[in-house]
RNA sequence: GCGGGUAUAGCUUAGUGGUAAAGCUCCAGCCUUCCAAGCUGGCUAGGAGGGUUCGAUUCCCUCUACCCGCUCCA
């Protein structure tokens, strides 16, 4: 639950990502667009970074991953087999009284266990109602239950009904709660709200696959789906890679690309948008009864230990934790705080149909405490599904066991967005200061870990007007600028550049001075103040040792 | 999609059926030897479309976006 102060600091968050150019709404000039945001220029560094520290961890710093980049727009097939086409278009249906949205093809399992439809249908042994049992619940019980119930607002009428009806109801339990929560006697049969009783709308269907033609005819045999998630290429592909990157299970391929929903309901600033972008590794183990035969056993891991590095002998309980792990120490490495992150181990009622365990990632935003990647153990289902639908083999040939399989997969999958947007939360500050007058004063400061910093160094001249400052300030740009992302400004006082590289976030400030030009003896020429973001802190460096430094710091 | 709230300058907020105000920010200049200093000048605003009216930012309607809830999930 979101509390005042909560939603305070998230729209402090949301004005300073506009003022300081982190984030815009789509094509905002035009009115905005729901669920599309942008980002300005402080805000496509930060994300670049946040991309690029884990396509490195992910490619260049394992020999076990490979990348891919596919297009998102695919063969409509892909999505028949990945099973998007049928559950991404849930039908829906509204409450008339109390409003809420449910899934139509879920009503009847949800009444199965709400407290006031057991209430009815025990009056109703095998669908035959007992009317003197159902007038007395609804002039007792049920007035408090579901006041919203058509039989409880007029018990008698709706008794009635049962019998005028009772030609399109032959003696079921759903039929008899249709009747007596269908108000209107002459419309068709609706069905009850399993919150309130009251009376669903006719069911929509809720397309959350973005639709469109390939090629100009536009007809319906044309129709092609925008990817609802980057993972599906990848199965797609696996042969591809298999055969031309001399990979050997157990490996990964891995991808960062958008990816879209139309969303139902876009919400919380970035966090769900209709178009974000993914970052996902499918990570390809064998089945547990290959390493079984292979190795004798599958390793167990004790109790309250983490798992170390991959042994041949793991089976995917012992890989998706591995994963979990290696995921929390990349969010931990780019300043994600582990208090700020909460581990979810799915419940087995809430795993998806293909998923024999699922790990959410969650991080405590403003808003609540969302999830910002999901590690799923996907068995083989995908490629089984893609095997079965193309007719192309999607088995592995294991050289070391000499067999074929379809390999099980770990899917760590995040949101590259919504983590941009945790980035933003957990480094905003407003932190109190003194002023040289004694005045207290809110300093707004962007604490980011100087890795994924959108600016990693301002560079000011002391004074503006003296062409000696300015020059060398200049030098020193020109010195950092092919290494890093580097920030010159000679606009206003000093402290006011400091102020504004704060709200940037940016980790470091380097001022050029009277000393960095040798006015106060040769020791101290060509050295400037290095000042630090977060403690306020100066002291003085050899520009030489500028770069190795800076380098050393964000990379 | 449904319900509730909101919409004035880059930001935060005034005010008004008759020329829309301020602070901060930003830009230019002067000045300035380390934490939003000062002085001068400057840019910039009632989400969009209709209606009522002599005249609408203000009243009415429609739409859009944002925030909260239902729902969904990377």
């Amino acid at each position: 639950m979101s509390t005042e102060s909560q939603v305070n600091r998230m729209e402090k968050i949301v004005s300073l990502c506009k003022r300081r150019g982190f984030i815009f709404q789509s094509s905002e000039i035009y009115g905005g667009l729901n669920g599309f945001w942008d980002y300005g220029p402080l805000g496509a560094e930060l994300k670049r970074n946040v991309k690029e520290l884990w396509w490195k961890s992910m490619t260049r710093l394992r020999d076990d991953i490979v990348g891919l980049e596919a297009t998102i727009i695919m063969h409509p097939s892909v999505w028949k087999a990945s099973g998007h086409v049928d559950t991404f278009s849930d039908p829906m249906s509204t409450c008339r009284s109390c409003k809420k949205l449910v899934r139509s093809d879920q009503v009847w399992d949800m009444l199965e266990t709400t407290p006031w439809a057991e209430a009815v249908r025990s009056c109703a042994p095998g669908g035959v109602a007992d009317r003197e049992a159902l007038l007395k619940w609804a002039k007792g019980k049920g007035q408090r239950l579901v006041p919203n119930f058509a039989l409880v607002k007029d018990p008698e009428t709706m008794l009635g009904r049962l019998s005028e009806r009772s030609a399109e109801a032959p003696g079921s339990q759903q039929h008899l709660l249709q009747i007596l929560c269908t108000a209107d006697p002459s419309g068709p049969l609706s069905m009850p709200c399993p919150h309130c009783a009251g009376e669903l709308t006719e069911p929509r269907p809720f397309n959350l696959m973005f639709k469109t033609y390939v090629g100009p005819a536009a007809t319906e045999d044309d129709i092609a789906y925008l990817r609802p998630e980057t993972a599906q290429a990848i199965f797609v592909q696996f042969k591809n890679v298999v055969d031309s990157s001399r990979v050997k299970v157990p490996f990964g391929i891995c991808q960062i690309g958008k990816a879209f929903r139309n969303e139902v309901t876009p919400r919380n600033f970035t966090f769900r948008s209709r178009e974000f972008e993914q970052m996902e590794l499918e990570f390809f183990i064998k089945p547990d009864e290959v390493v079984q035969a292979q190795t004798g056993g599958i390793a167990k891991l004790p109790e309250g230990e983490l798992p170390g590095q991959p042994e041949a002998n793991w089976g995917w309980e012992m890989w998706h934790k591995y994963w979990v792990e290696e995921r929390l120490r990349w969010y931990e490495s780019i300043g994600l705080k582990r208090s700020s992150l909460e581990e979810y181990w799915q419940k087995p009622d809430e795993l998806a149909h293909y998923a024999r365990a699922t790990v959410d990632i969650l991080y405590k935003f403003p808003f609540g405490t969302q999830e910002l990647e999901g590690i799923a153990a996907r068995s083989n289902f995908d490629l089984t599904q893609h095997q079965t639908h193309s007719g192309k083999s999607m088995e592995y040939f294991d050289q070391e066991a000499n067999l074929r399989y379809v390999p099980h997969v770990i899917e760590p999958s995040a949101g590259v967005d919504r983590l941009i947007l945790a980035l933003l939360a957990e480094a905003f500050e407003e932190e109190e200061v003194v002023d040289e007058k004694g005045q207290k004063e809110v300093r707004t400061v962007l604490r980011f870990h100087p890795r994924v910093a959108p600016i990693k160094a301002g560079i000011f001249p002391l004074l503006k007007n003296k062409p000696e400052l300015v020059s060398k300030a200049l030098e020193v740009r020109d010195l950092l600028r092919p290494l890093m992302n580097v920030f010159y400004d000679d606009g206003g006082a000093i402290g006011r550049r400091y102020r504004r590289q704060d709200e940037a976030g940016t980790p470091f400030c380097i001022t050029i001075d009277f000393d960095t030009i040798g006015e106060n003896g040769p020791e101290k020429k060509d050295t400037v103040t290095l000042r630090h973001r977060d403690s306020m802190k100066q002291e003085r460096v050899r520009i030489a040792d500028l770069p190795a430094y800076l380098l050393s710091q964000t990379s």
